[in-house]
DNA sequence: TAGATTGTTAATCGATTAACAATC
DNA sequence: TAGATTGTTAATCGATTAACAATC
């Protein structure tokens, strides 16, 4: 068996695939944010990291790093810890970001120049490919590098440019056919922004339904939660 | 003890408030969801809906609504199921729907502007006070009839109009500066679009970090991890 | 070697599901 | 009343934590 170094971050001859079959969805859930740490760490030059310490600044207990790591196979080393180099790398993998996938935005309105603007895609290896909306007006223009097109062609342009993810940012009421249309076209995934939950059972698409507002919903829970316990609490006697 | 009809979505002179003791992380992080379906059956006029026919719609288990639904009170009556405005309500009050809370939004970019031209904060039961950014150009400006400040007149703006929660789309080094003026001016909530964890452990502020790029992560983990399952299977021998 | 820290098992805790009695 | 459906308990399942042996 070849060792790998996992200390400087070099290999030996041959990695060992990370393995994913039967990780639990809590683990996937928490992956990357594991991925945004460790590119922290790494910006900052660190070379290890203990899972104790990785703890600390994550706030998670260390026996949940190391469960979680290990899920993909023995990431760490002994008395050593994790090179931060190596982890971000296997993590990266597990994520995708080397697959090299490329993505179509529909819909350029302020959402989707936002995300175009950002380095969003970038930071994740996905290639941002071109831009769609049914505004003529829009359609030719250019926002962060990338053209827009009109939806018209988008069936013919996700065929032609082997595109795997469809961003949606459409409004509500377009979204399913849209969707549609590039599952048609061979898209794999699509990330939907329009506030309900897409289902294309027919196809063999993976979808991930972006909800934003549950995230407000949720701040409003807890701020009206910590109200109710701090005012007018009785303290007469009972629970 | 006064009875409260349900079922015509009609109250008895005192409603039971709603009880937040101890409910599960798992089970606020759905109410959202509930919120969506419950407004969409509300939209289609539907009076009534049993746990099991909510449980087909959305894809959950029946025992899990009622279970879910009964952290909080009895919102159903037995033989009938719910009734579909009343248990609305209901939720959106556990949401804090009705609560009033006042919203500013720093940063008048591109996701500024996106936001605040959605029904985000409106349907949410949000008002939407004031715009702000550091660009001069931008200031005195309206977007969606919403007046953009400058960043230097926000502390004073969020005590002086008693803000509730402040929205960061702001770059993500200043993000922890703007988060600290608004802590300090009174501000009980942030919902945080940075790419950051925000901390705000001195002061008496619920944070809510927005991690829109994780979704995106977490769908290139699935396409990853369904190509590897379904390419280059040997199918030879062992497991 | 001694010290450190992972990998991994076992114990605990929490969340989900099943089942059914209560009740509308 | 009979039928339907909740509220609620008990059983199962999954996720987290604690503990420690393995090992670098």
């Amino acid at each position: 068996m070849e060792r790998i170094d996992k200390v400087n971050g070099t290999f030996g001859r041959r990695a060992p695939a990370v393995s994913r079959d039967s990780v639990s969805p809590a683990v996937i859930k928490r992956l990357p944010r594991y991925h945004r740490y460790l590119g922290e760490l790494l910006r900052n030059d660190r070379l290890r990291i203990s899972s104790s310490e990785l703890s600390r600044i994550m706030r998670v207990t260390a026996s949940q790093i190391r469960q979680d790591l290990n899920c993909f196979g023995g990431f760490g080393q002994q008395g050593y810890g994790y090179n931060v180099k190596y982890l971000y790398g296997k993590i990266s993998e597990l994520l995708g970001v080397s697959a090299g996938y490329r993505a179509v935005i529909v819909g350029a309105g302020n959402l989707g120049k936002a995300l175009v603007s950002s380095h969003m895609f970038e930071r994740r290896g996905v290639i941002r490919s071109a831009l769609f909306d049914i505004d003529e007006e829009l359609v030719g223009k250019t926002f962060s590098d990338l053209k827009v097109y009109h939806v018209d062609e988008l069936e013919n342009y996700c065929r032609e440019n082997r595109i795997d993810i469809g961003v949606l940012t459409v409004p509500r009421d377009a979204a399913a056919g849209v969707a549609e249309t590039m599952a048609k076209a061979g898209v794999r995934g699509i990330w939907n922004f329009a506030n309900m939950e897409l289902r294309l059972d027919e196809y063999d698409v993976i979808v991930q339904n972006m909800h934003i507002g549950d995230s407000l919903m949720t701040l409003c829970y807890e701020m009206v939660s910590k109200e109710d316990k701090h005012e007018a609490r009785p303290e007469v006697e009972g629970k």
